[in-house]
DNA sequence: ATAGTAGTTGAAAGGTTGTTCAACTACTAA
DNA sequence: TTAGTAGTTGAACAACCTTTCAACTACTAT
């Protein structure tokens, strides 16, 4: 068989599961997206700030307290889910209220408890 | 009220709805190990591989082939999978064929692409 | 036994990430 | 306006993570 140009270091032993699995997976930038996705929910922290919001909507200051971090901490945090449209928020007077942005958050979370359970 | 030793550096500001939430939460502990299995999604390649065997089962040869790095970097990241009974494998000779442990791995992949497409 | 391929592993290097700190904005109350 | 609290932000630092490299084990075939 001709030689193909590899990017791994090793040959290809069955090409045929090789070229089947390849038409059915989705593009470098999906796995990408969803991987980053994924570790939003990687840290204990920011699981913490979700799950507890699946509770209430809460402002940035009772999270602090509930969690037991900074103010500056859940701030952070917060932008980064706020980023990925996983919490939306409501400012009234000088508190912010945040809470999920959709039921999903909720599913993801109860998936990942029941495989530890398992 | 009487002081509180907080670890935070804020008051608390609604203490009912802090209170009432934090006999929802589970221990920090839970938080911190669903946090590893969500970091395991949370990466390009350990995705790519569960998504991978998701359709078909394959050596790590195929694998490297399949998503085009070495050998050496699948194996690490099997390891990481296999570490957390997400993936199991059976040898023969030589080879070593890796396949998902179980259907929790598809269910979370489902509703993180779900997630992405809304 | 020898050579070859599949796979694993530990250490090193570079990149990423989370928290802290300090300075800042936003809003309120006097 | 001034003081105070809620919240945000950027820089810096430490911890962690991913890949690479080289050396290794496991198994096969001659």
């Amino acid at each position: 068989m001709a030689e193909q140009s590899y990017t791994c270091d090793c040959d290809v032993i069955h090409e045929e599961v090789v070229n089947e699995v390849k038409t059915k997976m989705q593009s470098k930038e999906d796995y990408v997206q969803l991987a980053s996705l994924f570790k939003l929910f990687g840290d204990g922290t920011r699981v913490q700030i979700l799950h507890a919001l699946e509770q209430s909507e809460m402002c940035v200051c009772d999270l602090a307290v509930l969690l037991g971090v900074t103010k500056s901490a859940v701030s952070h945090q917060l932008k980064a889910l706020r980023l990925a449209n996983l919490v939306k928020f409501r400012r009234e007077a000088q508190i912010v209220y945040y809470s999920l942005a959709d039921d999903h958050v909720k599913g993801m979370i109860e998936m990942g408890f029941e495989h530890l359970r398992e």
